[in-house]
DNA sequence: AGATATTACACAATCGATTGTGTGAAAATT
DNA sequence: AATTTTCACACAATCGATTGTGTAATATCT
């Protein structure tokens, strides 16, 4: 293309990048003559020669959830800053599209993958085309054991047993769970997090205050619904999410339960909603931007060769409670901003 | 590569794209081998040759926002339907990342471009590659009129002016406003709506109750610490978000006045937080993803060919006003959760 | 049977940047 | 002055799929 001005492509392919081997006046000549014909260089040719396509594939769920679009935010900044694209499908949840997913991402050659699975999801074949070539496949949150690759995730065991502690700390006696798909591991270590608490402190687990669903709003509602009408109410309840947490909340009000005093609400997210509704929720703050940060990172690490070791690893971040309103006997319904 | 079955490269490609000038039987052959040596066509080969990557490019603003992760999730599910990739990058509202962004994605070769354009660009030279190589660019919700590209945006104006004239229906006599950064278009025309409907009804403008901010929580805050202290306050507030109509609304309410009986107040998006919080948010219903949708099948269509007509379009989406208990005086509190 | 039409495939160029190797010319060395 | 070293650039192959053209082999027709 640019070869119309004299040299040969070698040459301009060269000067742009100050190759040593190329004269000082002709690197001049060239970067004046490309600046002023706008000239730019086609990224594909040079990743079908290179056999790297500066860019990361990142497969989840749903976009428009405060949680994944937190996650890909956070991606994209670390990717973004290393001068990599990122490709982006939603699997809606369905395991036939995550199939495609994967197959679209590989055909498109991106240089790593980044997976939060989607919840149908329970075989892991697709992936091979990446294990076997070895390519870089980390997958965030929504993780499987099952497969052998480097996770990123909270640990969620820890975090449901630091909400239970806390509500049987407040003089909860009767704890019940929103516990979602038991599909996904993530649900498992939260639901298992609230039993161990609650054995730990001798208090008798109740199957009929677990309600398990895919935490919806109106999954909590029908939650509060059926939990409250039980011989023995729960005079709390630990949700695994923040949205079924408030749905779960907010029925119970309306049936004239009042929150914190009558029933402690803990959720799990720290979603924005949480800190804005009255009264505020205690959850667990999940650094959602952290997660996919640390994904985009040990990608790019795995892609540039920096990281050594084959094995894979799982790395866990701790959550914190957050302590609001609406696990706190006494507390004053609104107000109070502290986050 | 899999030419190593016998035969030559041309005969795999065109079988597997059942090429009429192919054997049948060896169209099966090829194709079975294809499957069982997990056979993927490398797509970077493939774009180069055909000059089409495939792929679509998103530059927004932040992507961790309801309306925005909606609207990618509009434009990837046409996207995917049609065989497109989707990438991301976020200007996170600075021009000069926006500059870079829209370069990388030139250089990706792109077949089109989608923008909400960053809060800070007033120039528009950098879409120049897309202007000048006639590539598909069609800006999203955040459009510039100072540019001649298509546009699918909602009719701003509209909407702000239903929502005032609402307030003004429900007894409303000194309506504030919580306005945008008036670089943007959008926030002017909510701004003209709001003026608009004040004049159609022959209602006094008084800019002592307009409140101009970045539109964030902590500035519905302070518009509210602002306006409710004038010696004329507003008796009802419109604001350009629900973000900061929730911050004002709850710092009201934390000064003792009652919502909506003492003020009134109606946001913009129906962010999914607008239903939840009590009192429930009268707002303007945003179609995010159908938005989204539009736009990428604008850019579809001219990638295919599809689309005729040169001349630049501009399709407003009317909005809908969705009138909740914020705004209607004698509401209950909480509770009817007709959304 | 000979001529024409059809079928089935291979050849070779192409997309545009990259890279190992080759080669003149200028500079440095003995 | 002859030789070696360095410098500056061009040649040509390559990445892998695509596509217009060429050409055998088979089928169809008169």
């Amino acid at each position: 293309m640019a070869r119309a001005l004299g040299v040969s492509a070698t040459t301009v392919s060269r000067a742009l990048k100050d190759h040593y081997s190329i004269g000082k006046s002709t690197i001049r000549k060239v970067k004046k003559k490309a600046a002023e014909m706008g000239y730019e260089p086609n990224a594909i040719a040079s990743s079908l020669r290179k056999k790297k396509t500066n860019a990361i594939g990142v497969i989840v769920s749903h976009i428009n959830r405060p949680f994944i679009s937190s996650l890909i935010s956070g991606i994209e900044a670390v990717c973004s800053r290393y001068g990599y694209n990122v490709i982006i499908t939603q699997s809606l949840d369905s395991y036939k599209k995550e199939r495609e997913d994967v197959k679209t991402m590989f055909n498109s050659r991106v240089d790593g993958l980044i997976v939060s699975l989607a919840a149908e999801t329970d075989r892991y074949e697709h992936f091979d085309p990446f294990i076997k070539n070895n390519y870089p496949l980390v997958f965030a949150d929504r993780v499987s054991f099952e497969i052998d690759t480097d996770k990123v995730l909270v640990d969620n065991f820890d975090a449901a047993y630091m909400a239970t502690n806390h509500l049987i700390g407040q003089g909860y006696r009767r704890i019940g769970h929103l516990a979602g798909v038991q599909q996904r591991h993530m649900y498992q270590k939260r639901l298992e997090g609230y039993l161990t608490a609650l054995r730990d402190h001798r208090m008798p687990v109740d199957e009929n205050v677990i309600h398990y669903s895919k935490l919806s709003y109106e999954d909590g509602i029908n939650g509060a619904e059926t939990l409250l009408n039980r011989d023995l109410r729960p005079d709390a309840i630990f949700a695994s999410n923040d949205t079924s947490a408030i749905g779960f909340m907010q029925y119970a009000e309306e049936c004239g339960y009042s929150i914190p005093d009558e029933i402690g609400v803990v959720g799990f997210n720290n979603d924005p909603v949480s800190s804005i509704i009255r009264p505020q929720l205690t959850t667990i703050d999940h650094p959602a931007v952290e997660i996919g940060k640390k994904a985009a990172e040990i990608v790019l690490d795995k892609v540039s060769g920096k990281s050594q070791t084959q094995i894979p690893q799982t790395i866990s971040f701790k959550t914190k409670l957050l302590i609001r309103n609406s696990s706190v006997k006494g507390s004053p319904r609104g107000g109070s901003n502290a986050s």
